[in-house]
DNA sequence: GGGTGCTTTTAGCAATTGCTAAAAAATCAA
DNA sequence: TTGATTTTTTAGCAATTGCTAAAAGCACCC
């Protein structure tokens, strides 16, 4: 649990009855490689932390296959990151390895949002560089080649590089699998 | 001033008290066409809620000017839409239209989440729905073609088409100016 | 009314990327 | 180890879009 809420003090400051009643509402599970995390991400009711292990989530798309995030050990997954339902395909998370996760019911969250006003902060500030991360990603589809793209991951994300396939990074950058294939070998 | 209120509160309601410290802190005032309202967005001190006219977030790109956001009537602009520089060049905002703004200072806006519960509460609620904005922009640059995207445009923005040049919408929809042209043309 | 400057359109060419299909390589299970 | 399945690479072709440059259209100002 410690790791969570180290994650959590390092977007904002919590006092330590935050902190308790935060602890109380945590649960913790671990998850089989390939097991679905999240059947339907806009109806999921609980927001999760990776402590361990690599989720992605995904959707369809025509037929394809698309990530549209990797969470590894350390991040948040859940219906923060992609809070509605944006597109028609069914979203979901699966983990690419054995996975251990920490969970809090938005139930939960709603209750410590309302007891707690530095909580409802820290959901705004969790918000805020959730916003950012999309901004880079904008920039990064809107600007950069393939290629650049691809460099671009390899300098930020180089442990995803190695857990997740090739098919799944080729989506999850806004390229086919064929162009990333050639893009490697370049 | 109450159009703003009525922005807000059409996103989480307030208390009549949480209204009246808002209320205290705005101020209004009137440019003209082609005023620079904000120089650098990454150093803006404001907040603003654009009451009357058009305004337009941009920046430049490799020596080309990028339009990344247009706020009309009923929308807000400022950091809170651009939280961060991401990018290298100098982000700014310009004015279309002869234009009327209602700002708030950040701040004053620190002040009213300190104060006010559920002042944070509205803060997080604008940034989820940033959130959803981008989100869309994402799917629309990663899965629309040129021609779908000024499609999805017209649909969407109409409005802006007769109010912005054609140069400043193909940047916004990450497309060149003479692809846009041709597009309009099919 | 004519000139000046800005915006939009047109044309031709080049580069990137997508798509399909098939071969090669790697992984996994029996 | 062998066979089956999945993943990655390779090849060739097509379509979209970008770029440059020039022409046409429009608006504004003296």
């Amino acid at each position: 649990m410690e790791n969570f809420l180290n994650y959590l003090e390092h977007i904002t400051p919590l006092s330590g009855s935050a902190c308790t009643a935060i602890k109380r509402k945590l649960k913790k599970a671990e998850y089989p490689k390939n097991e679905v995390l999240i059947k339907e991400l806009s109806r999921c009711e609980y927001l999760y932390f990776v402590e361990k292990g690599l989720a992605r989530a995904s959707y369809f798309k025509d037929g394809k296959d698309i990530t549209d995030w990797f969470a590894p050990e350390g991040s948040i997954i859940g219906p923060v990151v992609r809070h509605f339902p944006t597109k028609e395909g069914q979203h979901s998370v699966t983990l690419l390895e054995d996975t251990t996760v920490i969970g809090i019911s938005f139930a939960d969250l709603q209750e410590l949002y309302d007891e707690f006003h530095e909580i409802e902060r820290l959901g705004r500030m969790i918000a805020i560089q959730t916003i950012l991360l999309l901004q880079f990603k904008i920039d990064s589809i809107q600007f950069l080649t393939a290629k650049q793209r691809y460099a671009h991951f390899i300098k930020t994300q180089p442990s995803i590089l190695q857990r997740a396939s090739l098919g799944y990074i080729a989506s999850y950058l806004g390229m086919n699998q064929v162009t990333l294939s050639r893009i490697r070998k370049s």
